[in-house]
DNA sequence: TCGAGTCGATTGACGAGTCAATCGGGCGCC
DNA sequence: GGCGCCCGATTGACTCGTCAATCGACTCGA
C-alpha cells in the first residue's frame, strides 16, 4: 500500500497545487505538472481525465475539508458572534496553513471561467454563513434589519479579499496580520465602524 | 469624423465587451469581435496589438471613469458615512448601467491571470476608499481601532461579491434588490450586526 | 499619386490529449 | 520454492485541431 496508486494520484495533485500556484492554470503545461510529481506525461491522464478535471480535484477537495470544518463550527454551537470568530479564523489561517493551495483557489476557483464557480460547493459555504448570521438574529444578538443572505455575502467577500490581498501581496501577511485580520473583520461584522 | 478611426476603435471595443460578456475572455475568438463588430478581422490588430490588449483597454478606461467619479465624490466632501454610502451606490449601480461590463471587468479582471489585477489602477481604487475610511476616524465618525487599510479591502470585497452575485445571479437584481444592497452594505459597515 | 484605413486568407506555433509499447509484481500451477 | 502468465500501472513520442497573429492586397479620399 505504500506504493499503491493513490499514492502516484495524491502526487499529481500536491504537484499540480504548486504548478497552478507559479505559474497559474492557463500557463501551467500537463507536462510542468508531470514533471513536478516525477511521473511520466500520460500518468496524469490516467488519473484525471483532463487538465481541468485536476483543477477541479483540487478545488473539490480542499472545499471539502473546509465546509466540514465549517459544519464542524456550527455543530459545536455557541453565541453566533462566536461561531462567526470561529469561522474566520478557519478561511484566514488556510492561508498560513497552505499558501499555495489558497493562491490557486483565490485565482483560479473563485471566480474563474474554468469550474465556473462551482455553484453549488460555494452555495453551500454561502449558506452555512447564512444561517449562523440567521441563528444569531434568532438568539436577537443580530438585527434582523439586515437580509442574512446579503450580510453573508458580503462577510464572504470580504475575506475573499483579505485572501486575495495577502495572495497578490497588496497586505502584510505575518502572524501578526493575520490576527489583526481576524479581529478586524469581526469587529467590523459585529459592532460596524461607527463609534 | 464621424466615420473617423476612432469610430472603429470604440465599434471594435464595445463589441469586444458584448462577446467577452457573453463567451468569456478565454472562449471569445477575436473573429468573434471583429464579427460583432462588422469589421474585418485585421482590423482589429490595426487598432490593438493583441486580444489581450483589448481586454486591457476595456479594463483601463472603464476603470479610469470609475475612479473619476469616486474622486469626485471625495472632492464634493461630507460626512465620511455620506461618502462611503455614495461610492457604493455609484459601484452598484454600474450593475444596472451597464451588465455586460460589469460581467466582463468581475469575471475577466477582478483576479484574472491575464491582466494580473492591473496592480497600480486598483490599488488606486483601494486608496480611495482608505482615504474616506481615514477622514471618518479624524472627524470622530469612525472607531480608530480598527485598520483603515483592512477596512477599506473588505468594504472592496463586499461591493465586489454583490456583484458577483449578480452576475451569477446567485442573488435577485431588480431595482429593489440594488437599493437594498446599498442600504445593506452602509448599514452593515457602519453599524454593524449586533443591536 | 500617395498613404491611411481596411480587408481576410494563410500560417505557424502550440499544447492537450492519444495510444501502443513496456514494466513489474502478484498469483496460481507445477 | 520457483516459473511464467496476466493485467493494471506507467511511459513518452506523436497527432491533430485550434486560434492568435501576420501580411500583402485593395479602396478611396485628398
Amino acid at each position: 500500500m505504500a506504493g499503491g496508486p493513490e499514492d502516484k494520484r495524491r502526487l499529481i495533485l500536491d504537484a499540480a497545487v504548486r504548478v497552478f500556484a507559479r505559474e497559474g492554470y492557463h500557463d501551467a503545461r500537463v507536462g510542468d505538472i508531470s514533471k513536478e510529481a516525477g511521473v511520466a506525461y500520460g500518468l496524469v491522464y490516467h488519473y484525471f481525465t483532463s487538465k481541468e478535471a485536476v483543477l477541479e480535484a483540487v478545488f473539490r477537495e480542499t472545499w471539502g475539508l473546509m465546509l466540514t470544518a465549517i459544519r464542524g463550527v456550527e455543530e459545536r454551537g455557541g453565541p453566533a458572534p462566536d461561531q462567526l470568530r470561529r469561522v474566520c479564523a478557519i478561511v484566514l489561517r488556510s492561508w498560513r496553513d497552505d499558501p499555495d493551495l489558497v493562491r490557486v483557489l483565490v485565482r483560479e476557483v473563485a471566480r474563474s471561467p474554468q469550474i465556473q464557480r462551482e455553484i453549488d460547493e460555494i452555495e453551500q459555504a454561502f449558506a452555512a454563513l447564512e444561517r449562523i448570521v440567521e441563528r444569531g438574529q434568532e438568539e436577537g444578538t443580530f438585527t434582523r434589519d439586515l437580509s442574512a443572505r446579503m450580510v453573508a455575502l458580503m462577510l464572504y467577500g470580504a475575506l475573499e479579499e483579505i485572501l486575495t490581498g495577502w495572495v497578490m501581496s497588496q497586505l502584510p501577511d505575518d502572524d501578526d496580520a493575520v490576527a489583526e485580520a481576524e479581529r478586524t473583520i469581526v469587529a467590523l461584522f459585529a459592532q460596524g465602524l461607527c463609534r
